[in-house]
DNA sequence: AAACATACTGTCAAGCATGCACGTAATAAT
DNA sequence: ATTATTACGTGCATGCTTGACAGTATGTTT
């Protein structure tokens, strides 16, 4: 039947050639569709949670099929993988940006706010579903796993560099992480989401009440 | 078939009619199986997390069948909201025991240990699992709504009680309450679980130097 | 333009979980 | 004792999800 309907790219007949006004190299095809799949999985399992986001659910909303998912990403403990890492290389991505953009970092009592900024989004709290189900999905987890790691030490970084400290002491960085990642769940449940704000503040202020200087001995000493 | 095999309640002949030596009230009977349901429940959602806590592993950890639960509770939802509430009545209950013979929590720098101690346990993190699968399950969600809203008041009077705060301003427990869940649900996906301690005693040194006399005030001001 | 490779769609089978209906065992009531 | 009521066990049916496969469309190479 060549007289069906053509979605996403219209044809037109041109002399003997088929030309399509949407011409797209292989690769970006490609791109395209795996960037739709990654922000169509993170904004489903915003909306409906990790076991209300189907490999259906998601499709739809990328505007494909689920064969596309199937095609891309061997199973879909592979493909959920993938969102996290994606949205992680987002994550490192956005702190850098903001350190630069509004020239915070500098100090330890910045890190509560510029973390909940970047993990309270849509993203950060998909990722934390992801992290909460891939307990019950074995394969899932030897996934992330590595994953996990990576963006932990990025994370590190990012701000022990960016404060300069001499001693790189995990346990403010994953107080600040932990912490923030817990009041971006919490958040969920409460009945005035925006009143989780005045602890993130209360959590910052205390950071710089206690570092007037920014440094992070004077925090943890 | 009278010479079928009786699991639980051994029976034996007297004369003509039969004594159990396993001899219950039907009120202990339930409250007996619904216990051990709800124990079965945090134990294996805890080892397999929500999605692999099915209601068939469920009953096979409690030692009955399915059927059982289909008797005690209407719906799974249902099941797993009074999951929900009786962990809650057991973390209130070990609040006010650890205060009570610690003699601890007259001071908001002790809230921090006191919050890891009992949401830190397996329940604690079960619960918060139930909690991110409610997104998943509106039917859920409607039924642990009104139980999570009693365990704030609770929580916030067993804790502004016990310091005679003059001002509630809930922002500080919440801090607290989201933050050790947060540090909680971490540890399960860090390499050293037992660091994650170290965490907690920051958190708990910085309630400490900015509150020495441990009145609410002096931290929020 | 023809052949090939890749991207994507639609359908089907298998597995699993919940809810339901009915059967059996244990306790209570008469 | 008997009958009734409650507690619990077991098999069936439905619905949903994933993975597999065969087919179609689009892009690439020669």
């Amino acid at each position: 039947m060549p007289a069906a309907v053509e979605p996403v790219s219209v044809a037109r007949r041109s002399g003997k050639s088929e030309v399509h006004i949407l011409r797209r190299t292989q690769e970006q095809r490609t791109a395209e569709t795996r960037a739709a799949l990654f922000a169509a999985a993170v904004a489903t399992i915003s909306r409906l949670g990790y076991s209300g986001a189907s490999n259906a659910e998601i499709a739809d909303e990328a505007g494909v099929s689920r064969g596309a998912i199937t095609h891309h990403f061997a199973t879909r403990a592979a493909f959920i993988a993938e969102v996290v890492r994606w949205v992680f290389e987002q994550e490192v991505a956005a702190y850098q940006q903001i350190q630069r953009d509004r020239h915070v970092g500098t100090r330890v009592s910045d890190w509560p706010a510029i973390s909940w900024e970047v993990l309270s989004r849509p993203s950060g709290v998909a990722v934390l579903e992801i992290f909460v189900a891939s307990r019950s999905d074995p394969e899932l987890a030897s996934l992330i796993r590595p994953a996990q790691q990576a963006i932990e030490e990025a994370a590190a970084s990012a701000f022990f560099d960016r404060i300069g400290a001499t001693v790189r002491d995990p346990a403010a960085i994953r107080l600040v992480v932990w912490a923030v990642r817990g009041m971006a769940l919490g958040r969920e449940f409460i009945d005035d989401p925006g009143s989780m704000q005045a602890s993130v503040d209360l959590l910052t202020s205390m950071f710089a009440r206690l570092s007037p200087s920014g440094n992070l001995e004077e925090l943890i000493g």
